[in-house]
DNA sequence: GATTACTGTAATAATATCAGTTACAGTTGA
DNA sequence: TCAACTGTAACTGATATTATTACAGTAATC
């Protein structure tokens, strides 16, 4: 999986437990450790698909602009991360004379898009909200 | 997604492909279009957990010794894959003041745990014998 | 038993991907 | 006008992935 998606996720699970909903780069990369120009990245990726909204200049930074318990993780996933579950690295070569090498690229990209499909499902059950809910639940317990 | 996955993936259809099920590792390269150690050092694996046997020796290779329809991709996944899915990445910080930043590591571990075994459920229902049949079926039509 | 054709594995090199850093233009509040 | 932000691009360094080389071990065949 993609790490940004993991950045997204965190950055929104933070953003939604502030009880004004916002912070800037600077405090979102010291949260998830990592480096802010890494973080505005994706939160200009998440800005253009409306999940944040974002006031540049003095006092600016990230604020959510949807309801915790209406982001799910399908929704983030699609936004920067669909279709990374398949490999970069191809099989076979549809120039083959082998009807497998050079069937094996189409039929294993059918197999990564149904996987792909399945994981969206599964995100589909967990929201921001929940995250947090569950964060605070462990934190207390 | 791991690249040896794939390239297991493809040797074992190919091997139930082969009349006599069986083929050298330089021959597997070619379809798969890698290099031989690389198809070895996967097929090693797959020796182990009982998907191939072995001939060493001249005249050698590598023979499917399971029925097709019997192998699922899930078993091919829990014996090279299992847990890929989670980023090398890791969120937060256990030692963060910060709620948030330091329960994320758990609350995303446990995420991605839930996405594996989802996964894992799907790759139940391919077998290797449904792959090589979509792939007659694909070359036929 | 020598030769040939294989597997098994380690070590190394080449390449690609990913993450961090620096730099700077643009924006806004004070 | 200054200070504190975002938005991006370019560069550097780190890490992961893939290919190559090398060689020991094994078995069939001549």
């Amino acid at each position: 999986m993609n790490s940004e998606f993991v950045i997204a996720v965190h950055s929104l699970v933070l953003l939604a437990h502030r009880p004004d909903g916002m912070a800037s780069s600077e405090e979102i990369a010291t949260n998830v450790c990592t480096n802010p120009v890494r973080v505005r990245k994706v939160m200009s990726c998440l800005r253009k698909n409306g999940f944040v909204d974002t006031r540049e200049g003095s006092g600016g930074g990230y604020r959510l602009s949807r309801e915790p318990d209406n982001v799910t993780l399908a929704d983030i996933y699609r936004a920067l991360a669909s279709g990374s579950l398949a490999p970069s690295w191809c099989s076979g070569d549809p120039e083959s004379d082998c009807m497998v090498g050079s069937n094996m690229g189409n039929v294993m990209n059918a197999v990564f898009c149904g996987a792909d499909q399945q994981l969206e499902t599964y995100f589909e059950s967990i929201t921001i909200g929940r995250m947090l809910s569950s964060i605070t639940a462990t934190a207390k317990g």
